[in-house]
DNA sequence: CTTGGAATGTCAACAAAGCTGACATAAACT
DNA sequence: AGTTTATGTCAGCTTTGTTGACATTCCAAG
C-alpha cells in the first residue's frame, strides 16, 4: 500500500505485460510457491527436529512471542487450526517449560500465553534462521522485487487472513 | 542478531528502499509467506476434501500431469518426501483409477506414471482453482510486482530445488 | 554364466499434526 | 435461580510424514 501508484501498468522488460497471465506463467508461479515454501521452512525444520518438535510448535511459539499474553482462542484465529490440535502442541510446550499459561483474571475461562526464557531462546533461534534466509533472498532480489513479492503475497491471502496479517503488522510498530 | 533500535531508519512509511532489511520487515515477510500459503492451498483443499484426498494427492497429480511417464523415483526428487510416503498416495490414486502405472520396458524395476482421463479431469479442476487465485493476485499486484515475486521466491529455494524448478520451467515451453 | 551388490519399488509399523465429538468449567443472559 | 454461550481439555480417528524389512531387477566382476 505504501507504494502508491507511480504509473499504471508499465511493462517491465520486453512486453512482459502481455504474457504474464498465461496458464504457463501462472503454473510457474504455482510451482515457485511450492518449492519456495519448502526452502522457507527448511532451516527451522532442522532446528525443530533436534527437539522432537514440528512446524506446529514453531507457529505457536512464533505468534505467542509476537503477541505475549494472547489467549488460546485468539491464537486459534491466527493459526487457523482447531483448538484440539493447538491444545496438543501447547500442552507439550508447557510441559517442557517453554510456554507459561496463566488463568485470566478478568475472565477465568481464558488462558493467557507467554514464552518463558527458554521459550524465548528457542523462538530467537528459529526466527534467526528463518530471517537469515529471508534476508539473503531479499538482498539477492533487491528492494523493488521485495515490494512486489509482498504485494502479490498479500493479494493471495483470504480476506480474513489479510485483516489478521495487517493487524499483526501494524501492532509491531 | 538483535533487534537494535539502532539505525536512523524509521519503521513505517516512506523510504522503503532503505529499510527493507530490518528485522521487522523480515518478520512481516515471514508472516506474509505463512498467511499467503494458506490462501494458496485453500481452494484445492476444498476440492480435495470432496474426494477424501489431501495435498499429497494434489502434488502427485500435478507433477505427473507436468511430466507424464515420470518414474516414481523421479517424482520423489521433485516432491521431497520418502518413497514410502509417496507410495501410499500413488496406491490410492491407482486404485481409484486416476493414475496408471506401467512397468518400464527398458528397465523393468521402474514404474512410469500417467494420468488417466479421470485423473486429468481432477488435475484440471484443481489447477483451474489454483490458477484463478494466482491470476487474481497477479492482476491485483501488476506485472512488475509479479516479476519481483518470482525473483524473491526463486532466491528463497534451496539450490537443488532451484535446479529442479528451472528444469521443470524450461521443459514447459 | 553366475553371483553379489546397487537400484527401484512395495509392505508394515510408527509419529506428528490435522480433524470431530464429548465434556468440564466459567461467564452471560434471560 | 437456570439456561445458554464461550473457553479450554480429553479421547479417538485420519492424513501424511518417517524408518525398517523385503522382493524384484539390473549390472558388473569373477
Amino acid at each position: 500500500m505504501g507504494h502508491a501508484m507511480q504509473d499504471g501498468r508499465r511493462p517491465g522488460l520486453g512486453g512482459e505485460s502481455l504474457l504474464y497471465l498465461t496458464d504457463e506463467q501462472l503454473r510457474q508461479g504455482i510451482e515457485a510457491m511450492f518449492f519456495a515454501y519448502r526452502g522457507f521452512t527448511a532451516d527451522p525444520d532442522r532446528i525443530l527436529a533436534e527437539f522432537t518438535y514440528g512446524r506446529a510448535h514453531h507457529r505457536a511459539v512464533h505468534f505467542i512471542n509476537r503477541a505475549p499474553g494472547t489467549t488460546v482462542n485468539n491464537l486459534l484465529g491466527i493459526l487457523g487450526v482447531t483448538k484440539q490440535s493447538l491444545n496438543r502442541v501447547l500442552r507439550s510446550l508447557i510441559a517442557d517449560g517453554l510456554v507459561e499459561s496463566r488463568v485470566g483474571q478478568r475472565d477465568k475461562r481464558e488462558r493467557h500465553l507467554f514464552l518463558t526464557d527458554a521459550g524465548q531462546e528457542l523462538e530467537r533461534k528459529l526466527s534467526d534462521a528463518q530471517r537469515a534466509r529471508m534476508r539473503a533472498a531479499y538482498r539477492h532480489a533487491g528492494p523493488e522485487a521485495v515490494a512486489g513479492f509482498r504485494l502479490v503475497l498479500e493479494a493471495m491471502m483470504d480476506t480474513e487472513m489479510q485483516r489478521t496479517y495487517t493487524r499483526l503488522k501494524e501492532s509491531g510498530l
